[in-house]
DNA sequence: GCTTTCCCTTGATCCCGATCAAGGGATTGG
DNA sequence: CCAATCCCTTGATCGGGATCAAGGGAAAGC
């Protein structure tokens, strides 16, 4: 059975002043009443499927999207077809910020699970920015903090092994749950490892290895997409020691 | 000798609406009048020097700057010492945008050369940019861009090889330098070794074969920091070919 | 219900790039 | 002017991860 439209439609028409992800969405920091604006302009969709599309490569810059429940994968198309993973997207993340330069979407946006999204004219956005400042900053806000994102994972990518950059995986995934008010130790991955292979730059049977690996160490239990983490402290020195090992860090001083 | 003030002070403080650099900065889009207001709040500094610093990681967040002449790079320290470079950043380039979301600054920044730089406190470019609607844009397009270049450098990172890597940071500098109206084939690096290795995840050892291979394929003349490409098509073949290679792509059809 | 297909895991081998080691050339400081 | 230092280059060795190969198990399609 497919087509389970049975899921509520309360989930899917909550308006933003209503929203659990108010704090971590667009209307941080806004007033009721600027909410209520902004409200105005979003579209609110019947859920989404896996493998269901929110853009491609190359289409018209229209809206912003932002994920209200489930997740979202970003990637890029080489030339001859094939598929870089640039990024996982959970709830209350905004997806779409890359395509506002040059007006054409740079990569493209599908759904990982059954999913409910907002989809945000960007015009709109944009004019309403301008008449709500505290709009404008967040917004603001949001574009920093994605760049913050991505230098971070440019660090995780830099130079670092390949236990280093799933452990930061998944430390960051784990972070990020608890963040939404989910469990930060015990999930299930929405993504198959082949994608989590093209996001950390390492083969599928590199990133299946690693997670035997952590698993006789303790550090996790593993059963096909469930993960329970059982020493996240152990995890998150794997990451920070990289930090030091690879940089050789301050001189010792001469004798 | 160290203090060379003799540096042209017009070329220092030349307003916005005189800079060359207009096109690809802030007052893009902009018109005379509103470049006027815009460059009220710019602050213009004498010319700095090599090693000279913009803002060290943990500082409070107070301007963005801007390279007018000259090379800053950007780089994350970790808790023992040691840096992973971010960026190199030219003319006309905007840095500091990462620490917007969180009012400090998450990584530092130094001048690679005797580079004139613009600063510009971000309080204030935000109200103005409430008042200047073009402005505003602006601000959205250049975070945006931004984005697009971290995802274009996860892209390069993700799964190439020392040649892929180095090849396609060539391309890129060449195309920014092209774009500035300086020469895209003969330049001189302001960074070192070392710093390239950083930036691009690899040895520095490795960084120094390759240039030296490609110099043997005919591909560049190089000389300590002066750089020739000869054959820069055979560059930007390599990271085009990289896309392929490495994302099995279209698959070619069952027999 | 059975086959097909995809996804994941494990094993074996090979290669690229990190690391160790050494030396030359340019710049800096005495 | 010479010594010290830093930066870059080249050579030799080693190891981690990609690749090749195989097999099991779950979901999907007939």
């Amino acid at each position: 059975m497919r087509a389970r439209k049975v899921i509520s439609f309360d989930t899917i028409r909550v308006a933003c002043k209503n929203c659990t992800l108010a704090a971590l969405c667009l209307p941080r920091g806004l007033t009721p009443e600027d909410v209520e604006q902004l409200d105005g302009i979003v579209k609110r969709s019947k859920p989404l499927h896996r493998g269901d599309s929110l853009f491609c490569q190359g289409d018209p810059f229209r809206s912003l999207f932002v994920v209200k429940t489930g997740s979202i994968k970003t990637y890029a198309t080489g030339p001859e077809g094939g598929e870089q993973v640039l990024g996982f997207h959970l709830p209350g993340e905004l997806i779409g910020l890359d395509a506002i330069e040059k007006g054409v979407h740079a990569c493209s946006a599908t759904v990982l699970e059954t999913s409910a999204i907002c989809e945000i004219p960007f015009a709109q956005l944009e004019s309403l920015s301008n008449r709500i400042p505290s709009l404008q900053h967040q917004l603001y806000r949001l574009l920093s903090k994605e760049i913050g994102q991505d230098a971070e994972m440019l660090l995780l990518l830099g130079k670092k092994s390949a236990e280093e950059r799933l452990a930061g995986f998944l430390v960051s995934l784990s972070r990020r749950l608890r963040q939404r008010g989910l469990s930060a130790t015990d999930f299930y991955l929405s993504m198959s490892r082949h994608e989590i292979a093209s996001y950390l730059g390492l083969a599928v049977e590199t990133v299946s290895r690693v997670f035997s690996r952590f698993h006789e160490e303790g550090f996790l239990e593993v059963e096909r997409k469930h993960i329970q983490l059982r020493d996240l402290t152990a995890l998150e020195s794997i990451v920070a020691k990289a930090m030091m090992d690879h940089h050789p860090g301050s001189k010792p001083a001469q004798p």
